[in-house]
DNA sequence: ACCTGAACACCGTTCAAGT
DNA sequence: ACCTGAACACCGTTCAAGT
């Protein structure tokens, strides 16, 4: 598992293949599948892995269970975004590892303290889940293929693609050819999470009683 | 491009190699790159092909944008969900093909005509855009792999696995064993799909103009 | 411009055989 | 229980050669 989470950091998830993994063991790779059914359990070890790095309150607040929340979010982000692009890993699973469980039982209870029924939450959780894989997913891939210049270069001619759209058949996405590519990730990640949150609280009225959303 | 779609409907995103799209043009995977870059460019041509077929208003009601907006989301989630694990290939990707512009110049549109400011509006495509590709994604999982029958046995033996953790070591989690794996995907989708239409919506104050929100 | 066969450098997984 | 070498059936991509 070391070896493979090695292979990761260093070469991104792509590398990490049984063969790759067994020669950092200086095995072969046939010797793997001792310890492992196949190369997604070996994939999916890892990801649990990484998220056993998150950081997650020991006592919830309910006054502030919204910050709370945003926290343990902002530290599932910051676990993936040190490991290259592992979120990739976690895009089609509901997580059961060790690693993974205590941050999500964490994120669950911080929601049922916002006061919303068990259904409300689970939907929540699970949404909550997509959002964090999908945007970490995303924000690895302009990180790392080729340099940060590279990148920046990709933004400019997307940006130029958008501008050089036809304006009557387009309008809209000619209007937006700025803000569209204007990328500065931790802002973005921040709008969509407090999109998120609030939307969850929204589903409790004042009083604290779940109103009949969905 | 016919034959990749082809082999895509017929046996999922991880045949559609270069290999066996071009036997089943009747010919070797060689030729193929007399027409396309790489792979990625081949899938990306596919995965355009499939929004192509994206329906949308072809005139914007600014009195019910969140309706239409919503109408043209559905419409990317059932063109995606026709065509099994597509979704898979839109993950990292603005896409950019003649395929998508008209629903994404659309979905644009109906954004502003919500009375957002073109910062937010940006977001929130962005935003609206993983949620669409990252949903379908995780449901073409669900429906494919094996038959139905084993999807129902996942979700049986994920609630049994929620239940039997400690309630000491994971309250919130063995209190949700049972919502947290009941599945009703279009349920789920309309649940995510009105948290996110409500906060883009909740960014403009009643009088229409934009909220200090980010 | 388009197609081809053959080759290169990889994959995941299996399996008989060993300790 | 753990490891090994060799093999099987695949990959994407390149390249010289053809039309």
């Amino acid at each position: 598992m070391d070896a493979a989470l090695q292979v990761l950091d260093a070469e991104g998830l792509d590398a990490v293949t049984m063969r790759r993994v067994a020669q950092a063991l200086n095995t072969g790779p046939a010797s793997l599948y001792a310890h492992v059914a196949d190369k997604d359990e070996m994939v999916q070890l890892v990801f649990d892995r990484v998220l056993s790095e998150v950081e997650y309150p020991q006592q919830i607040d309910a006054e502030r269970w919204d910050e709370q929340l945003k926290d343990v979010c902002r530290s599932v982000r910051a676990a993936l975004g040190r490991h290259r692009d592992i979120a990739r890993a976690g895009l089609g699973n509901i997580p059961t590892g060790e690693g993974a469980l205590p941050g999500m039982n964490a994120i669950v209870g911080l929601i049922l303290a916002g006061g919303v029924s068990e259904r409300v939450a689970s939907l929540s959780v699970d949404i909550l889940g997509l959002y964090l894989t999908a945007t970490a997913y995303e924000e690895s891939l302009d990180s790392f293929p080729g340099s940060e210049k590279a990148s920046e270069d990709f933004h400019v001619e997307l940006q130029n693609f958008f501008i050089s759209l036809p304006v009557e058949k387009y309008p809209y996405l000619h209007m937006l050819a700025g803000p569209l590519t204007d990328g500065d990730g931790d802002h973005r990640f921040e709008f969509g999470l407090d999109i998120l949150v609030r939307g969850i609280a929204s589903t409790v009225q004042a009083d604290g009683r779940p109103t009949g959303v969905s």
